[in-house]
DNA sequence: TTGTAAGCGTTATCAC
DNA sequence: GTGATAACGCTTACAA
């Protein structure tokens, strides 16, 4: 297609200004290295033409295109929208920008997102997760794209990421649950299958329970999605089931909310009844009542950290994977159980 | 900079497909004006050198980038998430990829991105809201990038736009309080200056309340910043205050969510002594204790809605603005005032 | 300091 | 149906 009216071009500008293109792509790109008279005469020209760049020549001919993209699941989910906005910010800072695809947690929607980034003109991805296909790994390496992982840190990683471990944070987290008396564990999670951070969740939490002497069989699972009303649908299921569980840990303050609010129009007392925790501090943790027992993540420095990275494999430089520290964060869903029978503690 | 390893180019597979460049060009753009045969030797070829399209050099050739920008004033404001997302998918369907970028409520930022996202190669921008400079508005016209205004909508509006009417909304809001017998209102408020929605929904407030006979000069009017902590804290201060107000209405769920945690924090029984309003309809609105009377927005269908609009403006065509309808959400933290002598209501 | 001119890798218009 | 070849608008050696 070509433009209705051709915007002006370099050597419009060129022309105006009684200069050669490369004078004025100098003016434009390294001042400094053109006469104070010349540039003065130029930047004239520029603005009286109303001259901007062409993009795809720019791009064609510096071989850059000072753009890098972001595939998650979805932006509707604050698990993810602090941290790309911290990512963003950070890659304001080294003068690129920033382009956003989502994948609803579907494989096939990622790879297609995968592709199309590429085909768009990112240098460099940021990818959630580490679970992908062979197909679009060896797309990724023989078109030389660099990608980082984020939200995720794992020990044996074969690929560069920034994020916590999931596995480690989970069991922490589980510890301080049976720390306080609970033998009836029950967690509300996304599907493993598709989201690989919650299965390495799950299995952090049944190392917890195996460590202390519990059965990880036990261990009652509710699979969803991850919307707050699915919390709250799967804390109803939970509470249908012949022994409920004296706590519920959920793999996201979302799940968790959903659970609460399920909870408090069901009648059911938290943490009295029943405690329930969260996993990631999103604001809506200080605002249930009783606030959230939950997992802190550093949710804007993994994303500045993980735009540093992704900057500097960009340049060619090799990085090391970065894991970021969680933190516990007790506030008031989490209790020791109250014997059903005698109401004790 | 030269690429390290040279790519393939379209050259490389016609040589080794034994074919010109445009026939290649052919098999990948419009496989069905090639034969059979021909093409299925190109794309044997295709395959075995990983082929894949130079970005800069398809741009400069076709003259498109299928790229389309956003700006929004962060991402970390549940806010914008939703509706941003679905506007992503919307352009997913049309194959438009979505750059985006955030200007911190900051208008010179602002500026800065739109002119980085056009430098960019964005075909067409999201813009929030009507406060904008007229220098960048004429560098919008100049270039010929049509700018869609979103999450605003405004009656004389002289830039396309979808949204809602805030200005209504809001005295729609107003009006439901003030016939549950509040006379002493207070607002939460993003600051008027920096954002223009914020002063729309202030002059629908003070002109429901003209209507209904009181005097908008009793208004009293925290400005802040749109965080949870910035709404307790403006909370704090309106308690602080010799008239305590009967009802605080909020800019935002997040600011009401904010100040209904200060209430509790505070021991001030919402809506026994006071009555607190969201504005949005955010999840945050379901999970607050009790659930928050607000007014709800069509985030997802404004995001679609927006996306089918820019589309259809960056082909060319003229677009009419479109309102889209929001609806008063009655849950649990709007009452009558009790009277502060008497107790009753 | 400035100008000349050779790419950059596509798409698209012609002929054949 | 296929092949030459001329744009597309910029950056950047290299020359002057």
């Amino acid at each position: 297609m070509r433009r209705l009216i051709g915007n002006p071009t370099l050597s419009d500008v060129a022309e105006v200004a009684g200069v050669s293109t490369a004078t004025v792509s100098r003016c434009l790109n390294a001042p400094e290295r053109v006469q104070e008279e010349t540039r003065k005469r130029v930047m004239e020209a520029v603005q009286a033409l109303g001259y901007s760049p062409n993009f795809g020549a720019r791009v064609l001919a510096e071989g850059r295109t000072h753009t890098v993209g972001a595939i998650i699941p979805t932006m509707d989910n604050a698990i993810f929208s602090r941290g790309l906005q911290a990512f963003q910010e950070e890659l304001r800072e080294s003068g690129l920008m920033l382009l956003i695809a989502s994948s609803s947690y579907r494989p096939e929607i990622e790879e297609e997102q995968i592709r199309a980034l590429v085909k768009r003109g990112a240098e460099g991805l940021l990818l959630i997760g580490f679970q992908r296909s062979d197909d679009v790994r060896a797309f990724l390496a023989a078109q030389q794209i660099p990608a980082l992982v984020a939200w995720a840190w794992q020990p044996d990683a074969a690929q560069p990421c920034v994020g916590f471990d999931n596995h480690a944070a989970m069991a922490a987290m589980a510890r301080e649950v049976i720390a306080r008396g609970h033998r009836q564990l029950a967690l509300i999670s996304a599907d493993p299958a598709v989201n690989d951070r919650a299965l390495v969740r799950i299995e952090g939490l049944r190392a917890a329970m195996a460590a202390a002497g519990l059965d990880p069989a036990t261990l009652v699972i509710e699979t969803t999605d991850a919307t707050l009303e699915s919390g709250g649908l799967a804390f109803r299921r939970l509470w249908e089931r012949p022994n409920r569980p004296t706590a519920v840990l959920c793999g996201t303050d979302v799940l968790a909310a959903g659970a609460l609010t399920a909870a408090r129009d069901l009648g059911v007392a938290v943490p009295d009844a029943v405690s329930i925790t969260g996993f990631a501090d999103l604001d809506i943790a200080r605002i249930t009542a009783p606030p959230l027992t939950t997992m802190h993540l550093p949710h804007r420095r993994m994303g500045r950290e993980a735009a540093r990275m992704l900057v500097r494999m960009i340049a060619g430089e090799r990085v090391e994977s970065r894991e970021l520290d969680c933190s516990l964060v007790l506030r008031g869903t989490l209790a020791a159980p109250r014997d059903r029978e005698t109401g004790q503690r």
